[in-house]
DNA sequence: CTGAAAGCGCTTACAG
DNA sequence: CTGAAAGCGCTTACAG
């Protein structure tokens, strides 16, 4: 019993034990757990041996301190319970994992001011950079408080006013996909049911919904664009004002997952049947859209490559390259399953 | 022009700049922060106008060097982008919020070795709590790794042989909630398609299931009970496992969504008419299953609470209360929609 | 009550 | 190449 009982809660070994351990100083176990300094063989194999049997640990806030730097990213994200949020957290967090970087977790619930604290993270060095996605990009407060920021990038939408690079899916190119699928089958009386007016990811839908249109020559009408939140309660109010329309329009093209449920909700209480009575294309497509009754088709968001890219450039800003600060656009895909119906001319 | 240009990235002010600023000592001003000694109101004043001048925030490294901890916890979760963890994380997140608690991801793709290393994260001190959610629990290297760990609490499924408190859902109270609600609505015939048998969250919804089924004096035959991981794969050979056989159940118990989502799947794609042709009950109800074909009656969890819970008790050890590790059970609940047909006698 | 000073555990410019 | 030492920015026991 010579000491050998396992002292619970043992004081954690430092970097200095690991030094005292194997006779170094403790800059060159630091310069050697780093730099890689080029050691002999017989030295690093007594650190590795000392630092196991320590169980040694680098405290990362020491480190941080003294380096300036976190090795930590935040994900401010309105709400990771949303399955578009969640499938785009998750991109994320695994490009972060493999470029070494912590990931905090940083909601907002959408709310201006919660944005703009965690920007202060930034500031505070909290953490090294930032991966920024909001729905309040028409708020002028928010790319007043991005200024000067350089470690920030935008993700999903961006920011009126703002010069950050920024990640996004080409959602014109999704609204023109659309809007063009529907006129090929047949549809001449179109809805479209989308995002806030002010956000871009919205106008961009709706730009490229609007140039399918213009392309049919004046041949499809759009009976109704009706712009509101990315919410179910703006589906659903949305689906009582076009079933209270006169006549009906025959499709509708809804430019999100999370507009969609509410839609579909009214529907399946009105006994309107997506599909047979009135055609879908829906956006993001991050839910088990295919198994919904019907089967949507949908414009499916390059959800795990926007979180990659993202990281990708966060990291490279982290790193000092300054880069142009270029929006890139991520093409999107339109995933046909059963919710429009071909119409005979 | 005396200075007066906004000097781009200055130095962060630091305590000693608010001290000096308003002069006094950092200890006085530290103090303020923190300990709120009474300071006369014209000296708080000074100081916070001060602070707000120089834009001060504190480093939180520092703090956390200083302090020995981080006021930080982490979520040791699968995947995010799967919608039951996701709205876990999500009540997580807000609790954690409230409490004044960073949340750091820690997603472990259901790996071990991921999961043990990130208790390493506590260890470190890099984290001050963790919330950990494994599916991993019947690996005994699990538990070996966790003995010594003070400040973790095990959320949604236990470790076998571990003795951290742990918050779960009452998964036997579910099992016999959805096995009753078919039993009384006449089937007879029943499956069970649930989680691997290692899990207690899975050994929980078994042993419930079989509880209402015993409790029906052998009117009632299992005719199946098929485990295996939380997955749509596992769903699926299910499926086809269970319409091969002859005579096929009247009814099915999944146990939880994820699974029930490869299930219906297949039935789709066979066109098996769940409802009609055979009934179902789900478990977890995350997902909007309102919006399926039919409509899925299910067992809910109750994943905010959940969420909630756990980080009340992991900042009350953190606090240093050290209450007995007592495993918690939340009540579920049982959401009837549209899955389960009501058979003639 | 208050301030000077030590200490938290790293990293790295600096001198040998 | 190597080590002693300063420094990162806080908190708090200690002495006044």
């Amino acid at each position: 019993m010579t000491g050998k009982q396992d002292e619970p809660a043992r004081r954690n070994a430092t970097l200095k034990d690991v030094a005292a351990a194997c006779g170094l100083s403790v800059a060159a176990v630091s310069r050697y757990l780093n730099h890689s300094i080029k050691l002999p063989r017989a030295t690093t194999d007594r650190i590795d041996a000392a630092i196991r049997e320590l169980r040694y640990q680098p405290n990362p806030h020491a480190r941080s301190l003294s380096l300036g730097r976190s090795e930590t990213i935040g994900l401010v994200i309105p709400d990771i319970a949303n399955p578009y949020f969640a499938h785009l957290a998750a991109g994320v967090e695994r490009a972060a994992a493999e470029f070494g970087l912590g990931l905090l977790l940083c909601p907002t619930l959408s709310r201006t001011d919660r944005e703009i604290d965690y920007l202060g993270r930034l500031s505070g060095r909290h953490v090294d950079g930032l991966l920024f996605v909001t729905n309040n990009g028409d708020d002028p407060a928010l790319a007043l408080a991005l200024k000067g920021s350089d470690t920030v990038v935008l993700v999903d939408d961006d920011i009126d006013g703002a010069t950050a690079p920024t990640i996004m899916a080409d959602s014109d190119q999704g609204g023109f996909l659309a809007g063009s699928h529907l006129i090929e089958n047949g549809h001449r009386r179109i809805a479209y049911v989308g995002g806030p007016a002010g956000l871009s990811s919205s106008r961009g839908r709706l730009g490229g919904f609007r140039r399918a249109i213009a392309k049919a020559n004046g041949s499809v009408t759009v009976v109704a664009e009706l712009q509101g939140p990315y919410s179910s309660e703006h589906g659903r109010n949305a689906a009582n004002q076009l079933l209270a329309l006169e006549p009906r329009p025959t499709a509708i093209f809804v430019a999100s997952d999370e507009i969609v449920l509410g839609l579909l909700t009214v529907f399946k209480q009105q006994g309107v049947k997506v599909g047979a009575d009135i055609s879908v294309v829906a956006f993001d497509d991050v839910g088990p859209l295919e198994l919904f009754d019907p089967p949507l088709t949908a414009i499916r968001q390059p959800v795990a490559a926007l979180g990659r890219r993202a990281v990708e450039r966060v990291f490279s800003l982290i790193k000092g390259d300054s880069l142009a600060p270029v929006t890139e656009l991520l093409p999107v895909e339109l995933i046909i399953r059963s919710s429009v119906k071909p119409l005979h001319r």
